[in-house]
DNA sequence: TTAAGTGCAAAGGCTTTGCAGCATA
DNA sequence: TATGCTGCAAAGCCTTTGCACTTAA
């Protein structure tokens, strides 16, 4: 075991463990779209002591304080993704897999209007599109 | 075991089973929203010796053939309910857990967006939003 | 000492699958 | 006989939890 404290970033008030650096780095670099299996293939890459279940409890750490959402976009698991400051949303191509993030004005308009008409007050949008992306379309 | 053809309904052309059937009809009077265990419960009032293998069989089945429209609505499990003509989004409730259907044409707007900007063709959006309906807004 | 984090293994919860028996043609 | 559906039980997969040990204040 060993467990090494990391000063120069914070995370709330909670200790920064070499874990939690590493997996936020790893999530950093990804971009994105990271399940809780690969985050951990690609931790235990470099600190092969890791374990699976430091990886979900940091995630749901991070979850909680915000650094980091979690979204479904398969019906098998979680992806996680560094928090950032605009909303976005994604493209699932069907074919190849790959995802993409965008924004759209429209879903504030959209959270407008049902908060109008239906009463109803969105805190969260969960939004993704399935279908082709550019290259797979024309193939 | 008791496996009673029904030939009144037809599912494309697979044969109608007494268990389709029911859990067909368990879905259509639900109007929606029902997760594989609660269907299975509801079955199992009417059919003592129906199995929750059968149940999530047939749900892939009406799934395949276009029957039913399984969505997540939640981390834990999916929710399954009859396909309507008219492509619908969801309402969540984080107080009360209360999933209300609604529908609008800014999606559609957002689905042609998408594809001129992106290049992305989308044949499914995934949307729900999660926050506090009119009932618990108040409280 | 006290509170918090970690690894390991076991357990949970949802869903799928293997198998033998039954149903229909 | 051949194909397909079913119930039961077991297995799979993702995720969480219990426990003993380690770390830091």
């Amino acid at each position: 075991m060993r467990i090494k404290r990391n000063a120069d970033i914070s995370i709330a008030d909670r200790p920064v463990t070499a874990q939690r650096r590493l997996l936020l780095d790893i999530l950093k670099e990804a971009d994105g779209h990271l399940h809780a299996k690969e985050l951990y293939r690609r931790a235990a890459e470099r600190d092969r002591e890791i374990s699976l279940a430091t990886v979900y409890r940091n995630l749901r750490l991070f979850k909680e304080l915000g650094l980091v959402r979690e979204t479904r976009l398969d019906d098998l698991r979680c992806y996680y993704e560094i928090r950032r400051p605009s909303e976005h949303y994604h493209l699932i191509c069907t074919a190849c897999g790959q995802v993409t993030d965008f924004e759209s004005p429209l879903v504030a308009r959209l959270v407008a209007d049902v908060e109008l008409e239906c009463g109803f007050h969105a805190e969260r949008a969960v939004l993704h599109l399935e279908g082709r992306c550019g290259g797979c379309k024309k193939a």
